[in-house]
DNA sequence: CACTTGACCTGTCCGC
DNA sequence: TGCGGACAGGTCAAGT
């Protein structure tokens, strides 16, 4: 899914569209999806959007919550075109996922001035719960969360202290491992570990200070080269308006095997670590 | 406890 | 064209 770039994006897409519409009606095409009372949500007014690691959270009025994870394959689409508009052969779309719903629409949130939110999802992983505010941080997923690349305070001593409890482990399956620290999935850990020039398959205690501090710098930079890019669209990911992300055309190795490095020319090869795909620059990487 | 593998689902792509 | 297998942004549970 949705890494913490992409989750970061629909959240500020969100933040400017849905925040003061109140939910007037709701669909739940797959009940596994949803879990709480999505009947508490009627009536209900959008207060804020927040997001922790690769959560996204949109507070309510009436100390309620709604607390997303997309997992692989999730979308969170805002369509200001009625259902019945596109239903009825009006013009097509705005939107470049294609018209709502779809096959893969689990719930769809319906608001006061009649657009509409689609939680899509075709792999069925991604979940949202209806939960009151004041519960939110005991959520089990949520208080397992190591601390996030992107926070004030994250230093390189962090990172190394918190990455070092898997000594025998690559550093950068480590680094995806969101006990240790929150919001890096498979993309940005290849990416990460590219920009500090470290080998993803070298084992977390072998690396030196100097090494974590690089690391630490490509972390910052992946992650926060893909906001800046609006996110990585393999193949499902698009942002609240239905549009990709541009991330990948900047990426340095993620899905990149066979062509040259863009820094030395040798070819990017892929590997398999704990069972993903991993991309490096054999010659970069040490 | 540390680490790996398969499961959860659906869809697409690639080789035979 | 059809079919089987591998693979896909993430987590969990069960295995070693």
């Amino acid at each position: 899914m949705p890494e913490l770039p992409e989750v970061e994006t629909i959240k500020v897409g969100l933040q400017n569209r849905i925040v003061g519409l109140t939910i007037k009606q709701l669909e739940v095409l797959n009940s596994k999806t949803l879990e709480g009372n999505s009947q508490n949500l009627l009536g209900k007014k959008i207060l804020n959007i927040w997001r922790k690691a690769k959560v996204l959270g949109v507070d309510l009025s009436g100390n309620l919550s709604l607390v997303f994870h997309l997992k692989m394959t999730g979308q969170l689409i805002h369509s200001k075109v009625k259902t019945g508009d596109m239903l009825a052969g009006g013009h097509p779309t705005q939107d470049m996922a294609g018209p709502m719903p779809n096959s893969s629409t689990r719930v769809i949130f319906i608001f006061s001035d009649d657009s509409q939110l689609y939680f899509n999802d075709q792999r069925k992983f991604g979940w949202v719960k209806v939960i009151p505010t004041t519960e939110v941080g005991s959520i089990k997923f949520i208080q397992g969360l190591g601390p996030e690349p992107l926070e004030a305070n994250f230093s390189w001593e962090v990172l190394k202290s918190q990455l070092s409890k898997r000594k025998n482990q690559p550093v950068k399956v480590a680094l995806m491992d969101q006990s240790l620290i929150s919001g890096v999935g498979n993309i940005y850990a290849a990416e990460a570990c590219f920009d500090a020039e470290i080998d993803p398959r070298r084992k977390a205690a072998t690396l030196s200070d100097q090494e974590w501090q690089r690391l630490h710098r490509g972390a910052i930079r992946s992650l926060t080269d893909g906001i800046k890019h609006g996110g990585s669209s393999r193949a499902h990911f698009v942002n609240a308006e239905g549009e990709p992300g541009l991330f990948l055309d900047y990426a340095f190795v993620y899905q990149r095997n066979g062509q040259p490095c863009k820094k030395c020319q040798s070819i990017i090869q892929k590997i398999t670590l704990a069972g993903r795909g991993t991309y490096l620059c054999p010659n970069c990487q040490k």
